[in-house]
DNA sequence: ATTTTTATGATACAAATGTATCACAAAAAG
DNA sequence: CTTTTTGTGATACATTTGTATCATAAAAAT
């Protein structure tokens, strides 16, 4: 049985085990038996392929970052020839906010390392902020985009207007994470900044609405 | 020894010993006899006064959402006869946001409970969102304030805005904590915001700021 | 074919944790 | 002065956890 196996393969399974025990458990309850017995592996092979608890820990860590920029790159990859920088804003928020199951386990998961990291500085290092900085300036290049294209105000500091809408998306997901705000509301503040940032602004037109708008 | 005591006073010296705990090691680190240790007292008497841990966690939740509440009530009650809305939301801001240590303390233990929550319903009450929610009530109040005053534009929504000043309160929180935002830029971030809500809005123009301004 | 890695299972161990029990001192009640 | 309630210490116990050890099967190298 134990021919020559992949690495890499097996340990993004036992990583696939870690976040399925996380999104259902909670980061705290992750130990490397309930990693083993997720994944339907023995205690040792956890040990053998992440050789301590930090370890794994820390690859939890690592494959979040990485997952988190491989999905928006996968995702809003092509807006370069955006049709409207506004709507592809829009766009980027509603990928943001923890909407379906995987968003929220995806925010559940960045928070709950985000509190380790608090009194763990093993896990503060750049892994954290490196997919919010990297989702910021994504924002700045699109506002850019908007702004020399006419469609945003000139005044506008794209750099500033970055950072506090990374903080708004991070601050309305949190609180619809723990049942503060509904989704509806939280998409509802974006688009309004948005509004703000837009040239022609009219309080009660809102902008032509891609896709499928039932109402309430 | 064993005098009748007063057993309020003895459960917040243990719950006082709890936040130390936490704020250093983190509330993944909290035990009973982590808490009795740090409270110079028996492990018996942690269990005595909150009979099993579970008891301890959620007087520990409840203890952070009065102290929420006394805080703000303490700090920002005054505000009847503001001599200006504006400055009294910017006031509000720099004591919601972790600047000092107690303040990054609070945050820190109100992530921790917040990511405890979503995997232990006996958490999820009403206890978490409470204290926001009486933010965001606050801040509304004084949006409405501001705008039958003439100070505020007179189109805004304000509760829409107070729910996304909260958000953004919390997600610059955050930003601060994991070291991702510093705290003059989040500042600035919720003072341009109130620079949308005045009416008279010329770019430029900072409104007067009272008290002391050191440059940068 | 023999030797040496590579991969995996079984298990042992010390430490920590939540909980429970026994004992006992001091105050209050009778 | 008993007796009962209240407050506190010491300690025991089962469980869980991270880590380490021993054995060994299969493949690769020689």
């Amino acid at each position: 049985m134990p021919k020559t196996v992949d690495h890499d393969k097996r340990r993004a399974m036992i990583l696939d085990a870690l976040f399925a025990v996380a999104a259902r458990q909670g980061l705290h309850a992750v130990s490397l038996r309930a990693v083993a017995a997720e994944a339907g592996i023995s205690l040792r092979l956890v040990q053998y392929y992440f050789e301590t608890k930090a370890g794994l820990m820390q690859a939890g860590l690592n494959r979040l970052e990485r997952e988190s920029n491989d999905r928006w790159i996968g995702r809003l990859a092509p807006p370069p020839d955006a049709p409207d920088t506004r709507a592809a804003l829009a766009a980027l928020f509603r990928e943001a906010l923890p909407t379906d199951p995987q968003s929220r386990a995806f925010h559940h998961m960045w928070m709950s390392y985000a509190v380790l990291a608090m009194t763990e500085p093993d896990l503060a290092g750049p892994g954290l902020v490196a997919g919010p900085n990297r989702l910021q300036t994504r924002i700045a290049a699109i506002l850019a985009d908007g702004k020399e294209a006419g469609m945003f105000r000139a005044d506008i500091d794209v750099d500033a207007e970055a950072g506090a809408l990374l903080g708004l998306i991070h601050g309305l997901g949190t609180a619809m994470l723990v049942g503060q705000q509904k989704p509806a509301a939280a998409l509802a503040h974006l688009e309004r900044q948005l509004d703000r940032l837009c040239v022609t602004k009219k309080p009660g037109e809102n902008p032509p609405r891609a896709g499928n708008q039932r109402p309430a």
